[in-house]
DNA sequence: TATGAATGAGGTTTCATTCAT
DNA sequence: CATGAATGAAACCTCATTCAT
């Protein structure tokens, strides 16, 4: 008789029972799976098996700890939109620091490695999957985009009213101030033959083009 | 207003035999209705079976034209992406025009009904499903976004040696002239409870920030 | 307008209205093209669009020569079953020949050539597919095997007469003298990575088991 | 009687959850199932949900067993091909048992039921789908007509040997020993309406014709 | 007669979800 | 809590057959 069933005979590595120490790691496995394979794959890229399998645990285990693979992808996001931005939109201009200036000097950490961390994916993730899952672009939007619009408009305010703007543009459409890394973002991602763009190096070029290029050395002396 | 649903308005497309009057009429409601849908719910989120109703055809008609399902992706997309932006790279500043005006006055036609013609929707499903249908990134580079990088450049440079613009971030990054289109797109896709941007009065507001505001009346006949 | 339709501007090849030489060229084509390709893959291994292919015509014209797919197929076989056997079961032992040299001496046209012409082909398609189209069956009964049995039955019995064989069972089982070609032809049917099996050695090897071994030429002079 | 139909006498094999037992039960299940329908109507004229039917599960539980339809059949196969023919080519003649009566001896038991049991059955699907199957051919090879004829060719060189056999064909071309079976096995699946073969019969008869009739009572007594 | 686009029943396979163990 | 075999509703795709031209 074929025998399939050999390797339940060893006992299985994970005893069971319950645990709160064994749940908790247990859901962060899972997250952690799901996280890894929605980045790459999309929502409807993403069995729940693999999943299961890349967390180590059983298909069924999954459903005790999420309600079906929509509560799993959209607690998954939940869980990475807002994390890395935390802090992004509360800094203020030092005294006397031009806003370009200042924006430089925060927008590098975040700009400069979108990709190494998860940021991007997580954006492209939004975008495409938003329109099937309105709850992931609210909390996106209530995370990330709104208070990143409300900063940003005050920034707007505060360039124009010192004369380092030439419009009320970034008042009225803060969003504009993300342009760059969503296109630059998006590119990398779409355009995958094409050379990648530099968020960074754009985020730069578009505050030259907006507030003019950065003082020269001498005049910060002076 | 792109049309794709005229045969709807005619009799219905059934019968048999030869015909190829009656197979473009059947070729066209299968785009037509392919189009409806995937712009609406993306590749996944249409059935062949859906396509066929819509289009009100057997299925099995649908593979005479399309060998499967990605195919009739790829195809209703090709169809789709080019049109709308003929001419729209080729316009050139008329004399003693400033890029400014020139790009405002261009701008407009396009930027103007961006939901009403389904611009806004290829837009959003390029972007969505790009990563899983790499031709239809390439063919979106090549007959929209590479196009018009190309365009943007020249433009860039040229108002760089005019004098309009305090840096080279245009031509380095001609992408940022797609900055405002792309963010309202995506804006209006993704965040239907807020306030609709609306794309031109964005862009306008991006070049006054870039180029300065237009010059005023009085200037003009000085 | 993506044009599709061009090729139907040429004027057909094959041009329309009623013939009887036309007609029967056609059913011709249909048979030549189908016999191939069902010798090849078998009754569903084919699909009807490829007879219509192979054939040079339409799929709609096949059924104006056979009703289905199945009367396609037994047309075809019936038309090939009988053929390349005609004669073989008529021929009677000269004067004075023994059986056993009779049988070698009509063996060797028919089991010379069983792969080239395609009576190996035939037989194993009738074999394969005897079972679901039974007229098949009874027709190759009532053409090749039902008249080789008597033919076989009377050479048993006249051989067993002559004292040629030490035996009745030619005579009760006269199948038996078609096992040599029957085993070769399958055998170069499924073990295809075997050597193959001569049909006319090995039937050769089994008239000299059943009948012993030929005259020495010195016999036949005394 | 090889017995596939357990299953089909105990309480029905639904019920989920996991239990190796059980699992077991399942398995074998689908391949009575399977083996009863395959053998009946070939591959092509069995469809899945029949199977699934027949086994008393669901459609989708066949694809946790098998990758797919081919998989199936040729597991199915693989699993009775050999099994019966365990032991038939291991025999060797008592001594100074004739290799025409210790045949005789052997084959008896293989000979006998046939039908009954699914040897018969096994051979003839093996032959109409062995091409399209290679697998399958090849396996029955391996098992089967492989060691067959290695035993075969042992016993002609034997035989030949003693002189019990007037010339080295059945060395040369083992085979042949399997002709009879073949035969009869063939003529009673495809003609049905005409008199069944008993295999035995005919394999005796030939056995004679080959070897000479068996010795005389006397003999055995002298 | 000939055409070939259209049909639609039917087949295979997938996979989120359940539940007995 | 955890398991994973079982479920079964889809979804995709094929292809013999029809019939208006």
């Amino acid at each position: 008789m074929v025998s399939y069933d050999a390797s339940k005979n060893d006992r299985p590595v994970s005893s069971r029972g319950p645990s709160p120490a064994r749940t908790a790691r247990t859901r962060e496995a899972i997250l952690g799976a799901a996280l890894d394979l929605f980045l790459d794959a999309g929502f409807d890229g993403v069995r729940m098996a693999d999943v299961a399998a890349r967390a180590g645990i059983a298909k069924g285990t999954l459903y005790l700890h999420f309600a079906d693979k929509a509560a799993l992808f959209e607690g998954v996001l939940r869980g990475v939109i807002a994390g890395p931005l935390a802090g992004l939109t509360e800094g203020v201009p030092a005294p006397g620091e031009r806003v370009r200036d200042f924006l430089a000097r925060m927008a590098g950490p975040v700009l400069r490695d979108m990709e190494g961390s998860r940021r991007a994916a997580v954006l492209r993730l939004v975008i495409a999957e938003g329109g099937r899952f309105p709850v992931l672009a609210e909390t996106y939007h209530r995370l990330v985009v709104g208070p990143g619009a409300a900063a940003f408009r005050r920034l707007g305010r505060l360039a124009l009213e010192r004369g380092e703007l030439r419009g009320d543009g970034l008042e009225r459409f803060p969003q504009l101030l993300a342009g760059p890394v969503v296109l630059a973002t998006l590119w990398n991602g779409l355009f995958t033959a094409e050379p990648r763009i530099d968020p960074e190096a754009m985020f730069l070029a578009w505050l030259d083009l907006v507030f003019g290029p950065p003082l020269p050395p001498e005049d910060r002396t002076g």
